[in-house]
DNA sequence: GTCTATACGAAGATAGAC
DNA sequence: GTCTATCTTCGTATAGAC
């Protein structure tokens, strides 16, 4: 079954937006990325504009990102193990961010021509990773297996701790003064934990 | 004493870089805005390109950064109060990032056209703080003041954490889920000294 | 719905007078 | 060193045939 033009097209301009940027990418390049002939306005039988287009596309990877998530492997109880819990949950988080990357990267860089995309960036990064974060720490919290603190500034300190670490890594290019992902994660498992 | 056309051109490039982006800004504009004739070439009298006023916009910023933090207060003493003197240097810390933070934002988004530039906002914002605060806090815990961990994985904790609080609040317009930067700060203070 | 052809405008960069 | 004028290239978008 063939693949619908609007499809390819969506395709080519999401690759070629994440390596040519949204002004380095021409129309021309969409359409012959697309199997269309570079230059003839085929393109434009299926968007208005190269900003449509853009907008379209984000709004597809945001689309696939949350449905991903629905189905991502639920958190195994560890028989009590606190620290391994955590643990795992960082090293997927870790996870999570690295599939996320290009998305972010586009939406960091052409926020101008986006919209609302904006804010369905914000959901998927920090508001509802902090909010489900602070209610598992709440629950640890009230059991008694880690240190009462504010928990959801605990979320905070987590999720940026973890974020700003993956942003770091792929930004520069290496690790930051050689601290690896172990090193980072077994020590956020102990302050979270109280070690 | 008359400003020189090659800092009023730098000037202007470096307040329409921020506003408009590097693709989004023509040379004409900035040699209206440098109060040069728009269209004249005049500007290619003292840059051979767009790009490379771009790379001496960065480096001057990047010059005049390092020059302030020559510059910056001491760490004070604060009589043996580990909280509190945490607690001031990660405000200090959030107040140096606002202040970098066109900086930070012009380099993320243009570095594709930046060189070493991009090296230079490493050592700015990561490699040298967690250098420094390793050190610091490795001090802290020979002396006693502050729970024994990995020096460098605990700076690199904070750093990040303080990192990315800054960048999701200026990205996004808005606190994460109503955490403050006091609750933040009190949080992380908490979780280093071990309250 | 895709093609060829092209109008239209914008922007980087240069030539030569003053 | 700045100006006027212009060259040239490129990119968005449209017109009309098939």
């Amino acid at each position: 079954m063939p693949v619908p033009t609007r499809t390819r097209i969506l395709d080519a301009a999401w690759d070629l937006f994440l390596r040519e940027g949204f002004a380095g990418t021409t129309v021309t390049q969409i359409e012959a990325s697309a199997g269309l002939s570079a230059g003839s306005g085929s393109f434009y039988r299926h968007f208005r504009s190269k900003g449509e287009v853009l907008q379209a596309v984000v709004d597809r990877e945001v689309d696939r990102a949350n449905a991903e998530r629905q189905t991502g492997p639920e958190p195994e109880e560890t028989g009590g193990d606190v620290r391994a819990a955590l643990a795992v949950e960082f090293e997927r988080r870790l996870g999570n961010l690295r599939r996320l990357h290009p998305l972010m990267e586009l939406v960091a860089r052409e926020r101008d021509h986006l919209g609302a995309s904006v804010d369905h960036l914000d959901e998927l990064l920090v508001a509802r990773n902090v909010s489900i974060r602070s209610q598992r720490l709440a629950g640890l919290m009230a059991a008694g297996a880690i240190p009462a603190r504010d928990a959801e500034a605990l979320a905070a300190v987590i999720t940026f701790a973890l974020t700003g670490y993956h942003l770091s890594v792929r930004f520069f290019g290496h690790q930051p003064a050689g601290v690896g992902e172990e090193a980072l994660i077994t020590t956020l498992v102990d302050l979270v934990a109280g070690a």
